[in-house]
DNA sequence: CACATTCGTTTACATCTGTAGTCTTTAGCC
DNA sequence: GGCTAAAGACTACAGATGTAAACGAATGTG
């Protein structure tokens, strides 16, 4: 499943929560974004026909449920960083990201309890 | 500076070894992709033409060499990964991976020593 | 010197993407 | 029952991308 950057925007409007009305999905998205209605039809007429979300019929009007999770769409978006940029090994993803980016101590603690944890026995 | 997938194969060329000559990436990319000549070729042009890479008259050829740094353009896909899935949280972002990816032990040591010294002074 | 080779430039073309207008159908309103 | 508003479908169009062939200038070669 592949979708593109103003596609991914539009998800995030039903990985919110879902299912929603074509209206609403619009109605959310002309507040942040700067895009006309057709725009947006477009866009979610774009997910659908990709599979990425389902249109089910709801009286004459549709509601859009993601199909694709976010989890699955991060997971992917993630490995494609991690093989693109790092060569599949994780060790300098994460190194890059601590020397490049601030974490806060609390961000330190909970990293390292996420290593405890996978440390005994995960 | 915005490349594409295939632009940052050639790159990958040319951040391995600089300068080279069109015939020394030519070569070394036919080897594992499956691209045309013309193809590679019109990739360095349009890498000359975005400022990613220069290319410096050697004789009558041209001498390529990167103008963007890999770090650069590493930083900027992860941030492009951290703003556009994880939101900007670096936590959630390490989480996922440690989560959806093994760690080898080495993996989770180097890491755990990272923090360490992040945490002590740095 | 004519000619083939080579390198870089131009042109090509289909698909994807961002962005949006137009058309059609249908449901609800007088 | 005819008319209007709204939703979804269809059309549009420029720029980016993947992929590559054609062309032109310079060059070494016989």
């Amino acid at each position: 499943m592949q979708i593109s950057e103003a596609e991914s925007v539009v998800m995030e409007v039903l990985w919110r929560g879902s299912p929603r009305s074509s209206e609403e999905v619009i109605a959310e998205l002309s507040r942040d974004q700067d895009w006309q209605v057709s725009t947006i039809k477009t866009l979610l007429g774009r997910l659908v026909k990709k599979g990425a979300v389902k249109a089910a019929k709801d009286g004459r009007r549709f509601s859009y449920s993601p199909v694709l999770t976010r989890e699955a769409w991060a997971r992917s978006q993630s490995s494609s960083l991690l093989e693109r940029v790092f060569d599949g090994r994780l060790a300098p993803l994460i190194a890059h990201f601590t020397e490049t980016h601030k974490l806060s101590p609390k961000d330190i603690a909970d990293v390292k309890r996420l290593l405890e944890d996978l440390d005994n026995g995960k």
